[in-house]
RNA sequence: GGCGCGGUAGCCAAGUGGUAAGGCGAGGGUCUGCAAAAUCCUUAUACAUCGGUUCGAAUCCGAUCCGCGCCUCCA
Protein backbone atom coordinates (compact mmCIF):
# COMPACT_ATOMS: atom_id res chain seq x y z
CA UNK A 1 0.00 0.00 0.00
CA UNK A 2 0.90 3.71 -0.67
CA UNK A 3 2.46 5.98 1.89
CA UNK A 4 -0.56 8.60 3.15
CA UNK A 5 -0.05 11.30 4.92
CA UNK A 6 -3.18 13.99 6.44
CA UNK A 7 -2.43 17.47 4.84
CA UNK A 8 -4.13 20.09 6.58
CA UNK A 9 -4.60 21.83 3.26
CA UNK A 10 -7.07 19.50 2.22
CA UNK A 11 -8.14 18.05 5.45
CA UNK A 12 -7.83 14.61 3.94
CA UNK A 13 -4.94 11.64 3.39
CA UNK A 14 -3.43 12.16 0.45
CA UNK A 15 -0.79 10.10 -1.10
CA UNK A 16 2.63 11.58 -0.47
CA UNK A 17 4.75 11.82 -3.77
CA UNK A 18 7.76 13.89 -3.58
CA UNK A 19 8.55 16.60 -5.72
CA UNK A 20 11.92 15.55 -6.91
CA UNK A 21 11.90 11.19 -6.39
CA UNK A 22 13.23 9.23 -3.99
CA UNK A 23 14.25 12.71 -2.11
CA UNK A 24 11.41 13.95 0.81
CA UNK A 25 12.66 17.38 1.99
CA UNK A 26 10.59 18.33 5.58
CA UNK A 27 10.70 21.76 7.13
CA UNK A 28 9.75 21.33 10.88
CA UNK A 29 8.86 24.57 13.23
CA UNK A 30 11.78 24.57 16.12
CA UNK A 31 11.67 25.94 19.64
CA UNK A 32 11.79 29.47 20.13
CA UNK A 33 14.95 29.37 22.30
CA UNK A 34 14.01 31.76 25.75
CA UNK A 35 13.24 28.74 27.56
CA UNK A 36 13.61 24.95 28.32
CA UNK A 37 11.26 23.26 26.34
CA UNK A 38 8.32 21.41 27.62
CA UNK A 39 7.55 18.11 27.04
CA UNK A 40 4.41 19.31 24.95
CA UNK A 41 7.28 20.97 22.28
CA UNK A 42 8.94 17.64 22.92
CA UNK A 43 5.91 15.88 21.28
CA UNK A 44 6.32 18.10 18.42
CA UNK A 45 9.48 17.07 18.02
CA UNK A 46 9.09 13.39 18.62
CA UNK A 47 5.84 13.37 16.15
CA UNK A 48 8.39 14.84 13.80
CA UNK A 49 11.22 12.43 14.40
CA UNK A 50 8.41 9.79 13.92
CA UNK A 51 7.63 11.35 10.14
CA UNK A 52 11.33 11.18 9.10
CA UNK A 53 12.04 7.91 10.40
CA UNK A 54 9.51 6.82 9.03
CA UNK A 55 10.16 7.94 5.56
CA UNK A 56 13.25 6.55 5.73
CA UNK A 57 12.12 3.22 6.29
CA UNK A 58 10.24 3.57 3.03
CA UNK A 59 13.61 4.33 1.38
CA UNK A 60 13.70 8.02 0.66
CA UNK A 61 16.34 10.24 1.43
CA UNK A 62 15.73 12.74 3.46
CA UNK A 63 16.64 16.15 3.94
CA UNK A 64 15.35 18.06 7.03
CA UNK A 65 15.70 22.03 8.58
CA UNK A 66 14.72 23.09 11.74
CA UNK A 67 14.63 26.33 12.82
CA UNK A 68 15.51 27.87 16.15
CA UNK A 69 13.69 30.64 16.79
CA UNK A 70 16.09 33.28 18.55
CA UNK A 71 14.89 36.53 17.98
CA UNK A 72 11.21 37.59 19.09
CA UNK A 73 9.47 39.59 21.73
CA UNK A 74 9.57 36.89 24.47
CA UNK A 75 14.21 36.57 23.55
CA UNK A 76 14.83 40.05 23.96
CA UNK A 77 12.25 40.59 26.89
CA UNK A 78 13.69 37.64 28.73
CA UNK A 79 17.60 38.32 27.86
CA UNK A 80 17.09 41.99 28.92
CA UNK A 81 15.68 40.51 32.12
CA UNK A 82 18.32 38.45 32.87
CA UNK A 83 20.97 41.20 31.77
CA UNK A 84 22.30 39.09 28.86
CA UNK A 85 23.27 39.46 25.51
CA UNK A 86 20.94 38.14 22.99
CA UNK A 87 23.19 35.49 21.54
CA UNK A 88 24.53 34.04 25.21
CA UNK A 89 20.80 34.06 26.74
CA UNK A 90 19.65 31.82 23.62
CA UNK A 91 23.19 29.76 23.31
CA UNK A 92 22.16 28.48 27.07
CA UNK A 93 18.52 27.17 25.45
CA UNK A 94 19.77 26.13 22.15
CA UNK A 95 22.20 23.83 24.32
CA UNK A 96 19.05 22.40 26.49
CA UNK A 97 17.21 22.04 23.28
CA UNK A 98 20.11 19.68 21.93
CA UNK A 99 20.32 17.66 25.51
CA UNK A 100 16.60 17.15 25.58
CA UNK A 101 16.47 16.14 21.72
CA UNK A 102 19.43 13.97 22.72
CA UNK A 103 17.68 12.49 25.61
CA UNK A 104 14.86 11.31 23.64
CA UNK A 105 16.53 9.37 21.01
CA UNK A 106 15.64 12.32 18.25
CA UNK A 107 17.91 11.82 15.18
CA UNK A 108 19.69 15.15 14.46
CA UNK A 109 17.97 17.19 11.62
CA UNK A 110 20.57 18.25 8.45
CA UNK A 111 20.12 21.65 8.95
CA UNK A 112 19.42 23.47 12.60
CA UNK A 113 19.77 27.13 10.90
CA UNK A 114 18.93 30.40 13.62
CA UNK A 115 16.77 33.26 12.96
CA UNK A 116 19.51 35.71 14.07
CA UNK A 117 22.24 34.74 11.20
CA UNK A 118 20.15 34.77 8.39
CA UNK A 119 19.16 38.32 8.76
CA UNK A 120 20.14 39.72 5.11
CA UNK A 121 18.26 36.63 3.79
CA UNK A 122 15.15 37.47 5.51
CA UNK A 123 15.68 41.25 4.07
CA UNK A 124 16.27 40.07 1.14
CA UNK A 125 12.59 38.24 0.73
CA UNK A 126 10.66 41.12 2.26
CA UNK A 127 12.39 43.40 -0.25
CA UNK A 128 11.00 40.84 -2.95
CA UNK A 129 7.69 41.07 -1.24
CA UNK A 130 8.61 45.39 -1.62
CA UNK A 131 8.68 45.37 -5.20
CA UNK A 132 5.94 42.89 -5.87
CA UNK A 133 3.87 45.40 -3.89
CA UNK A 134 2.17 42.81 -1.62
CA UNK A 135 3.84 44.37 1.38
CA UNK A 136 4.22 48.35 2.50
CA UNK A 137 5.85 50.32 4.95
CA UNK A 138 3.77 51.94 8.14
CA UNK A 139 4.31 55.26 9.55
CA UNK A 140 7.16 54.01 12.54
CA UNK A 141 9.17 52.20 9.72
CA UNK A 142 7.72 48.77 10.50
CA UNK A 143 7.03 46.70 7.33
CA UNK A 144 3.65 44.97 7.02
CA UNK A 145 2.53 42.02 4.69
CA UNK A 146 -0.65 43.25 2.87
CA UNK A 147 -3.42 40.40 2.85
CA UNK A 148 -5.42 42.31 0.70
CA UNK A 149 -3.68 41.93 -2.13
CA UNK A 150 -3.40 38.04 -1.47
CA UNK A 151 -6.84 37.06 -2.50
CA UNK A 152 -5.59 33.02 -1.06
CA UNK A 153 -4.73 34.42 2.14
CA UNK A 154 -6.91 32.00 4.60
CA UNK A 155 -6.63 28.40 2.98
CA UNK A 156 -4.78 26.70 5.17
CA UNK A 157 -6.28 27.77 8.00
CA UNK A 158 -10.26 28.10 6.74
CA UNK A 159 -10.70 31.18 8.37
CA UNK A 160 -13.46 33.59 7.48
CA UNK A 161 -12.44 36.93 8.46
CA UNK A 162 -16.24 38.24 9.12
CA UNK A 163 -16.36 35.52 11.99
CA UNK A 164 -12.73 36.91 12.96
CA UNK A 165 -12.76 38.95 16.42
CA UNK A 166 -11.09 41.93 16.05
CA UNK A 167 -10.05 42.02 19.78
CA UNK A 168 -7.82 42.93 23.02
CA UNK A 169 -4.72 40.78 21.52
CA UNK A 170 -3.66 43.09 19.31
CA UNK A 171 -1.33 44.97 20.62
CA UNK A 172 -1.58 48.91 20.70
CA UNK A 173 1.43 49.65 18.62
CA UNK A 174 0.43 48.18 15.45
CA UNK A 175 -2.12 50.97 15.10
CA UNK A 176 -0.38 51.59 11.93
CA UNK A 177 -1.55 48.59 10.02
CA UNK A 178 -3.84 48.83 6.92
CA UNK A 179 -5.72 45.82 7.87
CA UNK A 180 -5.69 43.95 11.63
CA UNK A 181 -4.62 40.76 10.30
CA UNK A 182 -1.82 42.14 8.02
CA UNK A 183 1.28 41.15 9.83
CA UNK A 184 4.93 42.54 10.51
CA UNK A 185 7.69 41.39 7.78
CA UNK A 186 10.09 44.02 9.85
CA UNK A 187 9.66 45.61 12.98
CA UNK A 188 11.04 48.82 13.27
CA UNK A 189 13.33 49.39 16.86
CA UNK A 190 11.36 50.42 19.63
CA UNK A 191 13.08 50.93 23.28
CA UNK A 192 12.60 47.64 24.50
CA UNK A 193 14.71 46.29 21.92
CA UNK A 194 17.69 47.46 23.58
CA UNK A 195 20.48 46.75 21.94
CA UNK A 196 18.77 44.03 19.56
CA UNK A 197 18.72 46.02 16.04
CA UNK A 198 19.89 44.96 12.32
CA UNK A 199 20.16 47.75 9.57
CA UNK A 200 17.83 47.49 6.84
CA UNK A 201 16.44 49.42 3.70
CA UNK A 202 13.82 50.43 6.58
CA UNK A 203 15.73 51.24 8.75
CA UNK A 204 17.19 50.04 12.34
CA UNK A 205 15.11 46.82 13.38
CA UNK A 206 14.66 43.20 13.63
CA UNK A 207 12.66 40.84 11.84
CA UNK A 208 9.08 39.63 12.02
CA UNK A 209 8.40 36.16 13.32
CA UNK A 210 7.05 34.39 10.46
CA UNK A 211 9.57 35.68 7.88
CA UNK A 212 12.09 33.43 9.27
CA UNK A 213 10.82 30.61 8.23
CA UNK A 214 10.24 31.09 4.80
CA UNK A 215 13.66 32.87 4.41
CA UNK A 216 15.38 29.77 5.48
CA UNK A 217 13.19 27.00 3.98
CA UNK A 218 13.93 28.76 0.48
CA UNK A 219 17.35 28.82 1.51
CA UNK A 220 17.87 24.80 2.40
CA UNK A 221 14.71 23.49 0.66
CA UNK A 222 14.11 25.53 -2.35
CA UNK A 223 11.18 27.47 -3.34
CA UNK A 224 8.56 24.29 -3.31
CA UNK A 225 9.49 21.56 -0.64
CA UNK A 226 6.73 18.47 0.63
CA UNK A 227 6.63 18.75 3.88
CA UNK A 228 6.31 21.41 6.67
CA UNK A 229 5.25 20.73 10.37
CA UNK A 230 4.27 22.09 13.55
CA UNK A 231 1.32 22.15 16.35
CA UNK A 232 -1.91 22.51 15.52
CA UNK A 233 -1.29 26.38 17.62
CA UNK A 234 0.79 26.68 14.24
CA UNK A 235 -1.52 26.81 11.73
CA UNK A 236 -2.86 30.29 11.95
CA UNK A 237 -1.67 32.92 12.08
CA UNK A 238 2.17 31.09 11.52
CA UNK A 239 2.39 28.82 8.98
CA UNK A 240 -0.89 30.61 7.06
CA UNK A 241 1.48 33.67 6.97
CA UNK A 242 4.88 31.48 5.70
CA UNK A 243 2.55 30.79 3.02
CA UNK A 244 1.15 34.15 2.08
CA UNK A 245 4.63 35.62 2.15
CA UNK A 246 6.42 33.20 0.24
CA UNK A 247 3.97 32.06 -2.94
CA UNK A 248 3.62 35.89 -3.05
CA UNK A 249 7.49 36.25 -3.12
CA UNK A 250 8.36 33.50 -5.13
CA UNK A 251 5.11 32.48 -7.60
CA UNK A 252 5.70 29.09 -6.52
CA UNK A 253 3.91 26.92 -4.32
CA UNK A 254 5.73 26.45 -1.01
CA UNK A 255 5.44 23.17 0.80
CA UNK A 256 2.84 20.50 -0.81
CA UNK A 257 2.17 18.55 2.62
CA UNK A 258 1.30 20.08 5.92
CA UNK A 259 1.20 18.12 8.84
CA UNK A 260 0.55 19.11 11.86
CA UNK A 261 0.28 17.20 15.45
CA UNK A 262 -2.41 17.97 18.78
CA UNK A 263 -1.71 18.97 21.54
CA UNK A 264 -0.64 17.78 24.99
CA UNK A 265 -2.48 17.90 27.45
CA UNK A 266 -2.33 18.08 31.35
CA UNK A 267 -5.70 17.62 33.15
CA UNK A 268 -7.90 17.94 29.87
CA UNK A 269 -5.96 21.55 29.00
CA UNK A 270 -3.71 22.40 26.98
CA UNK A 271 0.27 22.32 27.93
CA UNK A 272 1.70 25.83 27.40
CA UNK A 273 3.81 28.03 28.95
CA UNK A 274 1.55 30.73 29.18
CA UNK A 275 -0.88 28.70 31.45
CA UNK A 276 2.18 27.70 33.39
CA UNK A 277 0.82 23.66 33.86
CA UNK A 278 3.98 22.63 32.05
CA UNK A 279 6.34 19.47 32.53
CA UNK A 280 9.92 20.26 31.15
CA UNK A 281 11.83 16.84 30.22
CA UNK A 282 14.44 17.29 33.13
CA UNK A 283 10.96 17.81 35.52
CA UNK A 284 10.38 13.99 34.39
CA UNK A 285 13.86 12.83 34.07
CA UNK A 286 14.31 14.13 37.61
CA UNK A 287 11.26 11.47 39.07
CA UNK A 288 13.33 9.03 37.35
CA UNK A 289 11.91 8.87 34.64
CA UNK A 290 14.02 8.00 31.27
CA UNK A 291 13.97 9.36 28.01
CA UNK A 292 13.22 6.50 26.29
CA UNK A 293 10.22 6.31 28.71
CA UNK A 294 9.02 9.34 28.03
CA UNK A 295 9.73 8.64 23.95
CA UNK A 296 7.47 5.92 24.12
CA UNK A 297 4.73 7.90 25.87
CA UNK A 298 4.66 10.47 23.29
CA UNK A 299 5.07 8.38 20.33
CA UNK A 300 2.75 5.79 21.10
CA UNK A 301 -0.57 7.92 20.43
CA UNK A 302 -1.26 9.19 17.24
CA UNK A 303 0.20 12.67 16.56
CA UNK A 304 -3.68 14.18 15.32
CA UNK A 305 -5.24 13.03 18.98
CA UNK A 306 -4.61 14.87 21.83
CA UNK A 307 -2.18 12.98 24.38
CA UNK A 308 -3.48 13.70 27.88
CA UNK A 309 -0.02 13.41 29.96
CA UNK A 310 -0.02 11.43 33.35
CA UNK A 311 2.95 9.76 35.54
CA UNK A 312 0.32 6.75 35.28
CA UNK A 313 0.63 6.65 31.82
CA UNK A 314 4.63 6.90 32.12
CA UNK A 315 4.22 3.45 34.17
CA UNK A 316 2.44 2.36 31.50
CA UNK A 317 4.97 2.81 29.42
CA UNK A 318 7.43 1.82 31.48
CA UNK A 319 5.69 -1.57 31.46
CA UNK A 320 5.24 -1.86 27.67
CA UNK A 321 8.90 -1.53 26.86
CA UNK A 322 10.03 -3.67 29.77
CA UNK A 323 8.08 -6.62 27.92
CA UNK A 324 9.91 -5.62 24.58
CA UNK A 325 13.23 -5.65 26.33
CA UNK A 326 12.55 -8.95 27.93
CA UNK A 327 11.61 -10.34 24.27
CA UNK A 328 14.83 -8.61 22.45
CA UNK A 329 17.03 -10.92 25.36
CA UNK A 330 15.27 -13.60 24.77
CA UNK A 331 15.57 -13.37 20.88
CA UNK A 332 18.94 -12.87 20.92
CA UNK A 333 19.73 -15.21 23.20
CA UNK A 334 18.08 -18.22 21.27
CA UNK A 335 19.82 -16.19 17.47
CA UNK A 336 23.24 -16.63 19.44
CA UNK A 337 25.42 -16.41 16.58
CA UNK A 338 23.08 -17.81 13.58
CA UNK A 339 22.42 -16.31 9.91
CA UNK A 340 19.08 -14.39 9.62
CA UNK A 341 16.72 -17.43 8.09
CA UNK A 342 13.40 -17.01 6.58
CA UNK A 343 10.69 -15.23 8.99
CA UNK A 344 8.01 -17.49 10.72
CA UNK A 345 4.62 -16.86 9.35
CA UNK A 346 3.03 -14.68 12.57
CA UNK A 347 6.27 -12.24 11.78
CA UNK A 348 5.96 -12.11 8.01
CA UNK A 349 2.36 -10.89 8.96
CA UNK A 350 3.61 -8.71 12.01
CA UNK A 351 5.83 -6.75 9.44
CA UNK A 352 3.16 -6.02 6.81
CA UNK A 353 0.49 -5.12 9.26
CA UNK A 354 2.94 -3.00 11.25
CA UNK A 355 4.32 -1.00 7.59
CA UNK A 356 0.54 -0.74 6.41
CA UNK A 357 -0.20 0.84 9.78
CA UNK A 358 2.70 3.40 9.45
CA UNK A 359 2.13 3.95 5.92
CA UNK A 360 -1.59 4.91 6.67
CA UNK A 361 -0.77 7.92 7.66
CA UNK A 362 1.82 6.72 11.07
CA UNK A 363 -0.85 4.84 12.55
CA UNK A 364 0.82 4.08 15.46
CA UNK A 365 -1.45 2.32 17.38
CA UNK A 366 -1.84 -0.43 14.54
CA UNK A 367 1.39 -0.48 14.25
CA UNK A 368 2.72 -1.20 17.83
CA UNK A 369 -0.86 -4.38 17.80
CA UNK A 370 1.47 -5.92 14.94
CA UNK A 371 4.85 -5.55 17.08
CA UNK A 372 3.13 -6.77 20.66
CA UNK A 373 1.40 -9.54 18.30
CA UNK A 374 4.61 -10.67 17.10
CA UNK A 375 5.87 -10.65 20.64
CA UNK A 376 3.40 -12.31 22.12
CA UNK A 377 3.69 -15.26 19.02
CA UNK A 378 7.61 -15.03 19.53
CA UNK A 379 7.11 -15.57 23.29
CA UNK A 380 4.76 -18.63 22.64
CA UNK A 381 7.18 -20.53 19.98
CA UNK A 382 10.13 -19.85 22.43
CA UNK A 383 8.17 -21.41 25.11
CA UNK A 384 7.45 -24.00 22.87
CA UNK A 385 11.09 -24.72 21.59
CA UNK A 386 9.77 -24.27 18.24
CA UNK A 387 12.26 -21.30 17.17
CA UNK A 388 15.21 -21.90 15.13
CA UNK A 389 18.26 -20.14 15.86
CA UNK A 390 17.88 -18.79 12.26
CA UNK A 391 13.98 -18.05 12.72
CA UNK A 392 15.26 -15.98 15.94
CA UNK A 393 17.70 -14.27 14.27
CA UNK A 394 15.34 -12.95 11.28
CA UNK A 395 12.70 -11.85 13.83
CA UNK A 396 15.77 -10.12 15.74
CA UNK A 397 16.59 -8.00 12.50
CA UNK A 398 12.96 -7.38 11.93
CA UNK A 399 12.70 -5.97 15.64
CA UNK A 400 15.96 -3.55 14.57
CA UNK A 401 14.06 -2.64 11.43
CA UNK A 402 11.10 -1.11 13.32
CA UNK A 403 13.28 0.29 15.62
CA UNK A 404 15.39 2.05 12.94
CA UNK A 405 11.51 3.57 12.48
CA UNK A 406 10.73 3.80 16.48
CA UNK A 407 14.29 5.03 18.10
CA UNK A 408 12.45 3.53 21.44
CA UNK A 409 12.93 -0.54 21.10
CA UNK A 410 16.31 -0.82 21.89
CA UNK A 411 17.59 -0.79 25.69
CA UNK A 412 19.45 1.23 26.89
CA UNK A 413 23.10 -0.98 28.09
CA UNK A 414 23.27 -0.50 31.85
CA UNK A 415 26.67 -0.27 33.34
CA UNK A 416 26.68 -3.00 36.34
CA UNK A 417 28.29 -1.60 39.03
CA UNK A 418 31.13 -3.27 40.88
CA UNK A 419 29.51 -3.44 43.81
CA UNK A 420 27.03 -5.04 42.73
CA UNK A 421 28.70 -7.45 40.83
CA UNK A 422 30.49 -8.40 43.93
CA UNK A 423 27.31 -8.97 45.87
CA UNK A 424 26.31 -11.55 43.05
CA UNK A 425 28.78 -13.44 43.21
CA UNK A 426 28.57 -13.85 46.99
CA UNK A 427 25.11 -14.82 46.74
CA UNK A 428 25.61 -16.93 44.06
CA UNK A 429 28.42 -19.24 46.19
CA UNK A 430 25.44 -18.93 49.15
CA UNK A 431 22.78 -20.47 46.54
CA UNK A 432 24.92 -23.05 45.47
CA UNK A 433 25.76 -23.85 49.33
CA UNK A 434 21.78 -23.74 49.36
CA UNK A 435 22.15 -21.03 52.42
CA UNK A 436 18.98 -19.70 51.44
CA UNK A 437 18.89 -17.28 54.62
CA UNK A 438 22.78 -15.82 53.39
CA UNK A 439 21.37 -15.64 49.70
CA UNK A 440 18.38 -13.67 50.25
CA UNK A 441 19.88 -11.33 53.10
CA UNK A 442 22.36 -10.67 49.87
CA UNK A 443 19.12 -10.32 47.85
CA UNK A 444 18.53 -7.46 50.32
CA UNK A 445 21.13 -5.90 49.99
CA UNK A 446 21.53 -5.47 46.33
CA UNK A 447 17.98 -4.65 46.25
CA UNK A 448 19.57 -1.65 48.99
CA UNK A 449 21.74 -0.56 46.25
CA UNK A 450 19.03 -0.34 43.46
CA UNK A 451 19.31 -2.86 41.80
CA UNK A 452 16.46 -6.32 41.46
CA UNK A 453 18.13 -9.90 41.13
CA UNK A 454 16.37 -12.06 38.91
CA UNK A 455 17.50 -15.71 38.39
CA UNK A 456 17.72 -17.64 34.96
CA UNK A 457 18.44 -20.14 33.89
CA UNK A 458 21.64 -19.34 32.61
CA UNK A 459 22.44 -17.60 35.75
CA UNK A 460 21.62 -14.58 37.71
CA UNK A 461 20.85 -11.15 35.80
CA UNK A 462 20.54 -7.65 37.50
CA UNK A 463 18.57 -4.82 36.24
CA UNK A 464 17.81 -1.13 37.86
CA UNK A 465 15.16 -1.51 39.73
C1' G B 1 -19.93 34.79 17.87
C1' G B 2 -16.92 32.10 13.65
C1' C B 3 -14.15 27.62 12.51
C1' G B 4 -12.63 22.72 13.97
C1' C B 5 -11.62 18.13 16.80
C1' G B 6 -13.17 14.41 20.11
C1' G B 7 -16.56 11.11 23.52
C1' U B 8 -14.90 2.80 22.44
C1' A B 9 -14.16 -1.97 28.74
C1' G B 10 -11.02 0.00 35.46
C1' C B 11 -7.25 3.34 32.56
C1' C B 12 -4.87 4.38 27.63
C1' A B 13 -6.08 3.43 22.60
C1' A B 14 -6.95 1.27 17.07
C1' G B 15 -10.97 0.41 14.13
C1' U B 16 -15.34 4.82 8.51
C1' G B 17 -21.01 -0.14 6.76
C1' G B 18 -20.97 -6.89 8.10
C1' U B 19 -21.52 -8.22 14.85
C1' A B 20 -15.12 -4.95 18.33
C1' A B 21 -6.80 -4.73 17.52
C1' G B 22 -3.14 -3.71 21.00
C1' G B 23 -0.95 -1.83 25.75
C1' C B 24 -1.51 -1.09 31.12
C1' G B 25 -4.20 -3.04 35.24
C1' A B 26 -6.71 -7.43 37.43
C1' G B 27 -7.35 -13.01 38.20
C1' G B 28 -5.32 -18.01 37.45
C1' G B 29 -1.41 -21.51 35.71
C1' U B 30 4.00 -22.25 34.50
C1' C B 31 8.93 -21.18 36.03
C1' U B 32 11.65 -20.51 40.99
C1' G B 33 14.89 -23.09 47.06
C1' C B 34 11.45 -19.00 48.09
C1' A B 35 10.82 -14.69 45.66
C1' A B 36 11.09 -11.17 42.01
C1' A B 37 10.96 -10.71 37.04
C1' A B 38 9.20 -13.14 33.00
C1' U B 39 5.80 -16.02 30.29
C1' C B 40 1.08 -18.37 28.94
C1' C B 41 -4.12 -18.27 29.52
C1' U B 42 -8.33 -15.68 31.12
C1' U B 43 -10.64 -11.28 31.97
C1' A B 44 -15.10 -7.64 31.01
C1' U B 45 -22.51 -8.58 27.07
C1' A B 46 -16.84 -1.16 25.99
C1' C B 47 -18.74 2.04 20.90
C1' A B 48 -22.01 9.61 25.10
C1' U B 49 -27.70 10.18 24.33
C1' C B 50 -31.98 10.16 21.08
C1' G B 51 -33.84 9.65 16.28
C1' G B 52 -33.03 8.40 10.94
C1' U B 53 -30.92 5.70 6.44
C1' U B 54 -29.74 0.37 5.57
C1' C B 55 -30.80 -6.58 5.11
C1' G B 56 -26.99 -4.83 8.50
C1' A B 57 -24.02 1.21 11.91
C1' A B 58 -18.99 2.26 16.69
C1' U B 59 -18.62 3.39 11.46
C1' C B 60 -23.32 7.29 7.23
C1' C B 61 -27.19 11.51 8.26
C1' G B 62 -29.77 14.83 11.89
C1' A B 63 -30.47 16.62 16.78
C1' U B 64 -28.89 16.82 21.87
C1' C B 65 -25.38 16.60 25.99
C1' C B 66 -20.30 16.75 27.55
C1' G B 67 -14.92 17.79 26.84
C1' C B 68 -11.05 20.30 24.10
C1' G B 69 -8.61 23.50 20.52
C1' C B 70 -7.87 27.83 17.07
C1' C B 71 -9.71 32.94 15.98
C1' U B 72 -2.77 37.17 15.39
C1' C B 73 2.61 34.71 22.23
C1' C B 74 1.96 29.35 21.42
C1' A B 75 4.63 22.78 19.31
Amino acid sequence: MSLRFHNTLSRGLEEFVPLEPGHARMYTCGPTVYNVAHIGNCRAYVFEDLLRRWLQFKGYRVTQVMNLTDVDDKTIRDSRAAGMSLLDFTAQFKQAFFDDIRALNIEAAEYYPAATDHIPEMIELIKVLEEKGVAYRAADGSVYFSIAKWPEYGKLARLNREGMRPGARVAADEYEKENVADFALWKAWDEQDGDVAWDSPWGRGRPGWHIECSAMSMKYLGPSFDIHTGGVDNIFPHHEDEIAQSEAATGQPFATYWLHCAHLMVDGQKMAKSRGNFFTLRDILERGYTGREVRYELLATHYRSALNFTFSSLDAARAALRRVDEFTERLAGAAGDAAAGVLPAWAGEAAAAFEAGMDDDLNISAALAALFDCIREGNAALDGGQLTAEEAAAVRDLFARWDAALGVLTKPAEEVPAEVNALLERRQAARAAKDWAQSDALRDEIAALGWMVKDTAKGPVVTRA
